[in-house]
DNA sequence: GCAAAATATATTGTTGACAATATTATCGGC
DNA sequence: GCCGATAATATTGTCAACAATATATTTTGC
């Protein structure tokens, strides 16, 4: 797959990309700031601006904003310019449902081809002291595990075509996964349903795997439609 | 098929926007001629040739090239050029895999969004005449009745994110959708399966439509393993 | 003083020229 | 004739100037 699709998470500076143009140095700096709400949705972005402080052509940005436009992170209008996509509550309950079949199908392969030893790491990493963490309100904590959970899947379910869509979807949502956290109740019932799934991940049993993964995401949507006054 | 928005904001295909660029009618007949065959996986294809052809800029060219590349449809080697995308098997399997979950999801999506009658007229067109057609190799009627149950199903589920996805997908698997019918016995098999689909869409049963969209899916991955060799 | 027209400024859109790189053709040496 | 080096060509990559459009400001008429 191309590698612009490769996303870095949050941290975590990914070593095998050495060829990287300008372009793509800007389409990862810029979704950068956008999943980060530095640039907060309904931003404007002038051409200009971004191409004087990365010492680059307008040309460079350009194809940045192309790129970032189809990836569905900026909205662009015709001779009017780029601003931050913004998302309406419909298109985040769309999401939900595409990350519902799109991330148990993740888990499913992952089961599927990952020797049961594979997830002791994660099992002891979603252990007592990250449930401490969490019951603590230490939403670092609790982010930086889910992220992990979420590569080791992708890294075991082995496909790449998989990969680049759930990477997608994951900078659009990663902003409002954070702040549905902070929903009093959602991050310990995340937790315990990553703790079942991580199970059934060790036990080989990828329908269940899948199954419970599922749910876990359509009751994140359940916070959300309740909260969602309060979210968007 | 209003090109380059494809994932954007969901609801009306904005008909205030009839201002398709150069860029986009580019995108629009590249897109047309890879998944038609006409320029078959491999094929280089080279800016100055299309530029002279479309009578544009070689610039617009260029952008339409990162609009494809962005949506797997063509490679780009830095300083080589562009060619159509060659699928490995490999692809194909994962394909098939987002596949069976997405349209499962379409399915179900549609089935609950939709009014019973509003199938009737999938169920008829999926008759006697169309087994016929079916039995006596007229794939193109098929075909044509399978891209209506499609399109219908995705305007039934009414997301655009979901559209969005599944559009790109159906981009890179046409050619072999196409291939894949001249097995003997798939054309058939796939014909009374979207028969049950209709079936269960039609009494409401959004779960079973789903799921059996998922085993259409899954008998269309065992027959390409099995005949992958002659498809490739 | 206000509204509409006219002007000025800022921003995006497009292009052609030029640079960098890869591919092909040419040439000598053996 | 074959092989490697070198020149010629073709192709992609980059840029900066210019055009088109939208936004902000000023002017004008009443």
């Amino acid at each position: 797959m191309n590698s612009r699709n490769v996303t870095k998470l949050p941290g975590i500076e990914s070593p095998l990309k050495p060829a990287v143009s300008d372009t793509d140095r800007l389409v990862d700096e810029l979704r950068r700031r956008i999943v980060n709400n530095q640039m907060p949705p309904g931003s404007r972005i002038r051409e200009n601006e971004l191409a004087e402080e990365f010492s680059v052509s307008r040309s460079r940005v350009r194809d940045a904003f192309g790129i970032l436009e189809e990836r569905g992170l900026i909205e662009r209008i015709p001779n009017k310019g780029a601003v931050v996509m913004r998302l309406e509550a419909d298109s985040f309950l769309e999401l939900f449902d595409v990350r519902e079949v799109l991330e148990g199908l993740m888990v499913r392969l992952a089961t599927q081809n990952a020797e049961p030893e594979y997830w002791d790491g994660l099992i002891e990493l979603f252990g007592d002291d990250l449930e401490k963490a969490v019951a603590e309100n230490d939403f670092n904590a609790y982010m930086a595990a889910i992220a992990e959970f979420r590569q080791s899947c992708i890294d075991a379910a082995g496909s790449g075509t998989l990969r680049g869509l759930l990477d997608d979807i994951y900078d659009r949502v990663l902003s409002m996964t954070r702040r549905l956290m902070l929903v009093p109740g959602r991050a310990s019932e995340g937790f315990r349903q990553h703790q079942e799934i991580l199970q059934a991940m060790r036990s080989g049993d990828a329908e269940r795997a899948e199954d419970l993964k599922r749910k876990n995401i359509r009751s994140a949507r359940q916070w959300f439609l309740k909260y969602n006054d309060f979210l968007l």
